[in-house]
This record gives C-alpha cells, structure tokens and sequence, in this order.
RNA sequence: GCCCCUGUAGUUUAGCUUGGAUAGAAUACGAGCUUGCGGAGCUUGUGACACAGGUUCAAAUCCUGUCGGGGGCGCCA
C-alpha cells in the first residue's frame, strides 16, 4: 500500500472514532507533502469539508511533519525534509543489497511454473515473456526471504509428439535432422498441419503413434527422445544468454508413471464421469466446460499431467503458494485444473495462482501460430540485439573492455526491460525495434545512467559519517523521498506479481538523478556539499543497483 | 452462440485494485543545451482518457449499454 492510501485509512480510522483524538503519523521515510481531500468525511460527519479539514489540522502530529494548511476542503502536509532525507541516508547507507528487502516470506517456499517451452519447436517469443517474468518474480521473492523453486515444465509430451512422429517417418531427413534440428523439426511440424487438410487419416497416424508413446514403444520413445535432446541444447543457448536457471526442469513426460494412480484419486472421489468413451470431470455446475483426463483412446492429456503435477510438487515441496506463469490463452485450463484440485478436498488450490500474461501477436494483430509457421525465433532475436548492442558500443565507447560481455548485457538488458516495464496483463504487438531501442523508457537508459553514477563514485566517495542535509535543494530532497519509496514499491511488485510497478519505478528515479545530474556538479572545492551530493549519488547508485537485479537485468559500472 | 481480457497523444504506454485539484512518461516531430563528474543524457514546444448513459460534491478510475481489438470454448498444449 503507498503513503496516500496508509494516510487515508489512517484519518478515517482516527475519525471514525473521535474527531477530536490526536492523530500519531508513524515515522514514514516515504512521507512527502501531501493533499488530503476531507469531502467525504465531511459527509460522514456532517460538517463543511474546511472544518473538518481545521480541525484536523491542529491534531496530527509526525516526526517529518513542518506544518499542516488548510486549503479548499483539503488538508495539505508539508513535511520536514532535511530530516527525512537525512532518514532515508542512514538506512540505504547502512543496508545496501539489502536495501528494501524483507524477511514476511521466511520459512515459505514458492514454486514457479515458468519458460516451460515445448520441445521439437523452436523457442518462441511467446516463451519469452512467461521465463523473463517468472524470473523477475523470482528475484523480487528471493528478496522478500522466500525460498524460490523455478520448475521447468518442458512441454515434451502429448500428441503433437505423434504428430511429429508421423510427420518425420514420412518427410525427415537424418542429415538435415543432424545439421538444423529445431528448423528441420518447425518445417515437419509445419508440414504435418498442411498435409492434414489434403489427408486427413494424418491425424489418426499421430495419435496412434502418441499411444504408442504412452506404451513405451521402442522406436516411438528413440524418436521422441532425440527430438527432445536436440531442443533442450537449444533451449540451454537462449537461457545462458537470458542468465535464467531452474531448479527443476522436469517436462510433462516426467508425470507418466503417475497418471494412471492420479485418475483413480479422481474416481475415488467420485468426480469421474464417462463420455463418448473418453474419462472427465464434469464441471458444467461451475460453469466450466468438462475436464477431459483421459481420450477414448487410452491416451492422457495436458491437464492429466498438470494434475499429477500439481499433487507431486505439493508433495515434494510443501510450499505456500505455486505460480503459473503462462500465457492468458490458458485461462479455462488453469480454472479447470485449481476447481478440479478443490473438489478433491485439497484446501491449498487456493495456494495456486495463474500469473497470466498478454500474448505476444503477430503483426498482423494475431495470435503467434506455430501450426502455422508463423513464429519469431527468439534466437535470432537476441542476437540481432547483441549485435546491434556490441556496434553502438563500439561507437560511444571505443576504450571500453570486455565490449562482448558489455554487448550481451546491454542487448539483453534492452530486451529484459522491455518486456518488464509493462503490465504483464497486456497484449504486445511483436516490433522488433522496441527490442533493439537503447534510448528512452528502455533498460540501457537505467543501465547508463547506472554507470554514470558508478563513475563518479570512482573518483571521490562518501567518508563523511554525518551529512549536512541542510544544504539540499528540493530536487535533492525529492530524489531522497522517491529513494525512500524502494522498499514500498518492491512489495507492491511482489504482492501484485507485477514487476513493472517496479520497473516504472526504476525509470523514474533513473530520470530525476539523470536531472540531478547536469544541473549539480557533485565534485567540488566545498567539501560539505560534495559529501552531501556523493551521499545522494551512493544512495540512488544503490537503488538502481538492487533494483535491476531484481529484475534479472546488470547493473554495468562502466558500458 | 457463450465465456474471459482489453480500448488513454501519430505510435508504445503509466495511472484503474483503494474515485479527489492542471492525466504522467517514452517515441516521433519542432526549438535549445557539449570550454563541469560519461550527450545511451538534459531543458523546452505541439499532442490523448472509444462513445452514450448512470452513481457521486467529485469519474480515466466504479456500474450499465453500444462500438472496436484480442483470447478461449471435452478427445492440442
């Protein structure tokens, strides 16, 4: 919760009670001056909002308060700043990486179900948002003391597999198989979906061969597996460069063994229904159209192994809450999945959330359709970033060393950034120039300016144990305020799963420092001043540190 | 057909949960700032709440409807 609600819940609590109480302000870092409109409970109290708003201006008192006015129907605090300021040094000063954090997750474990591409195709934009988000929201949980499980739930099971199958015993090609397997297998794939319109008994071919899967045939399950070693070593390019790891990498196919006791669970309970051959849950009371958990062929389906997935892991790590980070398109499956887990009696589905993201569509306005071949190879993505990231270098830092290293933070950052400083809500229309943009709302902006302040902190640092807070402007006071706001912001991001909150933040800290910047010279003859102005530039160095780590991006000292 | 999400400058967007005073950025376009710590920066101008009702002293924010966009709807994941 920010200042402003905490302070209107405050008077209202206060008034509710008795107008004329003392109202206590707690010591609030993040306090600044603020218009308190007293119309509504002028309403509640029956009195004209300028009285009620004189009233309470005599009452309050705060230990950065200067002075509380009247004007209109709103009371206005000005608070005492160099006081707060002076507050807010100390801390950041004091607790450095760990400024902002917390300790309200400690003991608790969250699971996060997130990137969980599918194998055999190639890694996709659409992958992109749910391993970037997921791993920001790792940090921000990291931070706030919980112990994190990042799963890696390939999609390496299912039909499609059969499909696939089918698909390479009649077009594959080993040597091309050998050389540009991701490719060779998308162009398959690709294929299979063309070819089914003409021929339809594909369709039968590839489910028979997924029961065949399911029965551990031999060749089916060689196939299957050099399919998946194949992406797997292409999936471990992209999360290298991206600096993402797992705890568990696990995939679909891992829950086989578990399926079949799974199903009984459900017909224990009596929730099992049979339907045109095919075993479900019906969930038409909940508005919910059935969940299917088995075909009438004997084959199972995704939320069978989401099922299964969701029982081992609540065995296996006992955690307090379990993250989907996955697409919004999978809304239904997610209900069906948590509703299907309640009525099995377990009071922690509602432990389970489905962190849902806007997809990324094409540009045409439309779904990224991988049946389609219509598909962004993330690969390619990062590394026209890079490349592009190591040029500009090149051009604005000739001098620089470890330019690769610089480049590859810079690009990915770039991309990171991007993603992040939205609400993961959203839908995002695909553009490649937003991802390969340094300058603006972008991570390298932060980055910069990041390193600027790194800069001058080279040359002279803080010694001083006490500063003068006296001698700040008020730009200087209000990049102290919104320092104070840090750890406020980075609880909200975690609560709402929203690391934008976060990322906006971030933007507009970097832009009153980089205001700051040209308009205060921080080196200079008076000595007072120049720790002041040092203490200033630690302090925001500081946030923009702690703040781009959590969301998986370098904070660079020099680009 | 049914269900869910969504509509803010030319473009990308913040603000909506918890209603308050002139709706905040970025980009593009226009005008400036380099003899000071890094110009990937800074200053400044033009420019926006889809429409119609309702609730309220007060609506971008809450409710209803219309229109536009996206997604989903038992044998894919």
């Amino acid at each position: 919760m920010d200042f402003k609600s905490k302070l209107a819940l405050l008077l209202k609590k206060a008034l509710k009670k008795d107008v004329s109480a003392l109202l206590e302000i707690p010591p609030e870092p993040a306090l600044g001056d603020y218009s308190f409109p007293c119309f509504s409970l002028a309403k509640t109290f029956k009195k004209n909002p300028v009285q009620i708003a004189q009233e309470l201006s005599k009452k309050i008192k705060a230990p950065f308060l200067a002075k509380v006015e009247v004007r209109g129907g709103y009371l206005n605090f000005f608070i005492a700043k160099e006081q707060r300021s002076a507050a807010v040094l100390t801390t950041v000063l004091k607790e450095k990486e760990g400024y902002g954090s917390s300790t309200e997750g400690k003991g608790k474990t969250v699971v996060i179900d997130m990137s969980s591409p599918n194998i055999a195709k190639p890694f996709g934009i659409g992958h992109l948002r749910s391993t970037i988000i997921g791993n920001a929201l790792r940090h921000l949980l990291t931070f706030q003391g919980y112990k994190v499980v990042r799963i890696n739930h390939l999609g390496d099971w299912g039909t499609q597999f059969g499909k696939l199958i089918t698909a390479y015993k009649q077009w594959g090609n080993t040597v091309r198989l050998e050389k540009d397997p991701i490719h060779h297998l998308l162009d398959l794939y690709v294929k299979f979906h063309t070819e089914v319109e003409q021929h339809p008994e594909l369709e039968e071919e590839g489910r028979s061969w997924f029961k065949r899967l399911e029965e551990q045939d031999a060749e089916a399950l060689r196939l299957w597996k050099k399919f998946r070693d194949y992406s797997l070593a292409n999936f471990n390019k992209i999360y290298q460069l991206l600096g993402v790891h797992f705890e568990e990498i696990s995939g679909e196919s891992f829950y086989n063994d578990q399926l079949d006791a799974t199903i009984q669970l459900v017909e224990k309970a009596g929730l099992l229904k049979k339907s045109e051959g095919a075993l479900l849950v019906d969930l038409e009371k909940f508005g919910m159209t059935s969940a299917l958990l088995r075909k009438k062929d004997g084959a199972t389906l995704y939320l069978t192994r989401d099922l299964a997935a969701a029982l081992y892991r609540k065995k296996t790590y006992q955690f307090a809450k379990m993250l989907y980070e996955v697409g919004a398109e999978q809304q239904l499956h997610f209900q069906q999945l948590f509703k299907v887990l309640e009525l099995l009696g377990h009071k922690w589905h509602r432990d389970c959330v489905h962190v849902s993201h806007g997809l990324y569509l094409g540009s045409d306005g439309k779904k990224l359709a991988t049946r389609a071949g219509k598909i962004i190879f993330m690969e390619d993505v990062l590394q026209e970033t890079i490349t592009l990231a190591r040029k500009i270098v090149e051009e604005k830092n000739p001098g620089l060393k470890e330019k690769d290293k610089v480049a590859r933070a810079v690009g990915v950052g770039a991309i990171l950034f991007g993603d992040l400083c939205n609400d993961r809500t959203k839908d995002v229309v695909f553009d490649i120039h937003k991802f390969t943009s340094f300058e603006g709302e972008t991570g390298p902006y932060l980055q910069y300016t990041h390193a600027r302040l790194c800069s001058i902190l080279r040359k002279k640092t803080v010694t001083e144990k006490k500063i003068d807070c006296s001698l700040y402007d008020n730009l200087e006071h209000e990049i102290l305020k919104q320092v104070g706001h840090f750890g406020d912001v980075v609880q909200d991001a975690t609560q709402q799963y929203k690391p934008h909150i976060l990322a906006r933040y971030l933007l507009d800290l970097a832009q009153q420092i980089n205001s700051f910047y040209v308009s205060h010279p921080v080196l200079q003859e008076k000595k007072e001043l120049e720790q002041a102005r040092l203490a200033l530039v630690k302090v925001v160095q500081q946030v923009l540190q702690n703040g781009l780590r959590l969301l998986g991006i370098e904070a660079l000292e020099e680009m």
